[in-house]
DNA sequence: GGTTGTTATGCAACTATTTGCATAAAGTAT
DNA sequence: ATACTTTATGCAAATAGTTGCATAACAACC
């Protein structure tokens, strides 16, 4: 049930709609839990209704109205709570690796474009990761804890993303030669 | 639905039973998707049912009846064409990155017990890899295609669980200073 | 003699996630 | 003009995965 507690952290600073958690989701925290809106709706109606959250309806005039959700007491000591306790291991699913395990029955070059296709976004990722780093953390030695815990959130994708790079170019190398 | 497709590959070769499956997955495919017995026996009924396996009931003296599941034609065609076809990515879900994103809501003693479990998943994996490395790819230059493929599904975990000791170790220093 | 582990299967209830659809109005680009 | 994107919400159905329970017999250990 971490989808819950990943929205809690969004709201723990700044309330927001269905919608800019939404948006949250997909640009920073999505990094590591990613949800659509539905999911994100859905959970919300059911944080609103154990009291985690309190939403408010305002209306607008040009767009349609919309719900601001704030995290309660309630809330805040749930999170603080999941916080605190061990979480267990999500369970491994990756499916081109059961691909890459039975590659031998199809030909290389569908292996190889999949290979690419995998380095090609392992590139984007770090990429877009080294452009958060230098937006938002240029001197991280510098920064004040709360901004330290979130930068080691972020070197945690690079350094995932690096070795992802370095082990599809290996990889290729094999089925190249 | 990549589940009866890590069933078929473990198919692929030797036929098995609903347990024996599991089996193959606890020990060697499980590391790329974690599957239950529950789910692996109601998987494999609907396979039967689409005829992608044709199962066969084999009475025991001492144990229970089992159960026997071989891959059919119309399997392994399913299997070609799912190698075949790229895959879209498994979404991440990372419950413990959401954690270290907030970890300034809570005491730095909660921090490092969990960077140091992870730190200790990471050395456990990483020496059942080595493990499985010395035992079964002594020479992995020497390997037929079908074992290289195999050897390199598991060169990614050892790259990954590298990896992730070496972030680990790098933010332990950083809550421990 | 009792507990634990292995072999072997499965149902039922629940939770989580995905997919497809629907509405509605304004802004922006071609 | 027309098409696409953005803001803003949500329902419904389907698929996927988890958790808890149940059965049954033998083998090994203490």
């Amino acid at each position: 049930m971490s989808l819950r507690h990943a929205i809690l952290v969004t709201l723990s600073d700044t309330e927001g709609t269905g919608y800019e958690i939404t948006q949250r989701f997909t640009s920073g925290l999505g990094h590591f839990w990613q949800a659509s809106h539905q999911q994100i709706y859905q959970e919300l109606k059911r944080m609103a209704r154990e009291k985690l959250v309190s939403a408010r309806a305002v209306a607008q005039e040009t767009r349609p109205t919309k719900k601001i959700h704030r995290i309660t007491a309630t809330g805040r000591k749930e999170l603080k709570r999941w916080l605190s306790v061990p979480s267990k291991r999500q369970p491994t699913r990756n499916a081109f690796l059961i691909k890459l395990f039975a590659a031998h029955l199809i030909d290389r070059d569908h292996i190889i474009t999949e290979l690419e296709a995998q380095l090609a976004h392992h590139r984007d990722l770090l990429a877009h990761y080294g452009e958060l780093e230098a937006l938002h953390f240029p001197e991280p030695e510098k920064l004040p804890f709360k901004y330290r815990c979130m930068y080691l959130s972020l070197t945690r994708g690079i350094a995932s993303e690096s070795a992802g790079i370095q082990w599809c170019e290996d990889s290729l190398a094999v089925f190249r030669k």
